[in-house]
DNA sequence: CAAAGTAGTTATATAGTATAACTGTGGGGG
DNA sequence: CCCCCACAGTTATACTATATAACTACTTTG
């Protein structure tokens, strides 16, 4: 039997880093269930996401604009690609360049997303105690991040 | 050249989830940074905490504790172990059951560990603008959490 | 025009995490 | 008392995320 035990967690009930980080993990472990059907990861929707609102974009000014290396940023895309999510054009004035755009398909996509991710994100903000606490949190993680 | 851009966000500016985690990846590069020299990881550091303050726990106690599966856990102890921090010893009781204990060098290394963590703490707290702005924050990642 | 820089890609390495299966041990019910 | 089940720790394995270097193709600059 698992013997009935207290543990002195020292620091750790208010460092910031690892308070932080448990939360950080409950709040994905929501957002991947959310999006289990959809086989949506966290970096999947960022980047459907500022694609929608940024389109023609370049490849490596979406993935800085997310802090993800091009190298990484390769393999999202192809993904996003090959579910016929996102369209890479070459762009005319400069060859180099695949300037990244949704689909058809993919604006549709992001409508069910965002209607999704907002009813997790209701989740949170529930949890926190309201707007008002959702505010607070954001800017004071804000600080953190710089 | 790299091009001037503004890019629109959308609902990542204030995506509690996505928030988090840049905000946590900052204070653990910051926390990396500390301990680059100890080569110490976040998760070294807890594992050295609870021990110190909860000596003769089982393995998978301090695994549960913090949430680390039992399995992935052995590396992290047979880390600890073979620099001379940590120390297994078989319960004389259970012969299954592994007790964990700080070697003496162990605690004297959790005595720096906790002096360097704690101007890494310090820096967050400030960047928060201070312990009441901490508080405030755990208080609410902790609703996160559960 | 040559040299340097940029965009995207490929290959590769490492850390973190998850699961299954195994060994050795302990405990409870027939 | 033995058999079966549960548990502690371990090993092997796989998958994801992330980091770096090097390559190709192309553009810009001196």
């Amino acid at each position: 039997m698992g013997r009935r035990i207290i543990i002195n967690y020292s620091v750790l009930s208010e460092a910031v880093g690892y308070r932080l980080r448990r939360a950080q993990l409950a709040v994905f472990q929501d957002f991947g269930e959310s999006f289990a059907a959809e086989g949506l990861r966290p970096a999947d929707f960022s980047v459907v996401l500022i694609i929608k609102h940024n389109p023609g974009l370049k490849q490596s000014e979406v993935a800085e604009a997310l802090g993800i290396q091009r190298a990484n940023f390769v393999a999202i895309v192809d993904g996003l690609e090959a579910r016929d999510l996102v369209e890479r054009r070459k762009s005319e004035t400069d060859r180099r360049v695949q300037a990244l755009y949704l689909t058809p398909l993919g604006e549709q996509f992001a409508e069910n997303m965002l209607t999704t991710w907002q009813a997790h994100e209701d989740r949170m903000v529930e949890k926190l105690g309201g707007p008002d606490a959702r505010d607070e949190l954001i800017r004071l993680v804000n600080r953190l991040a710089e």
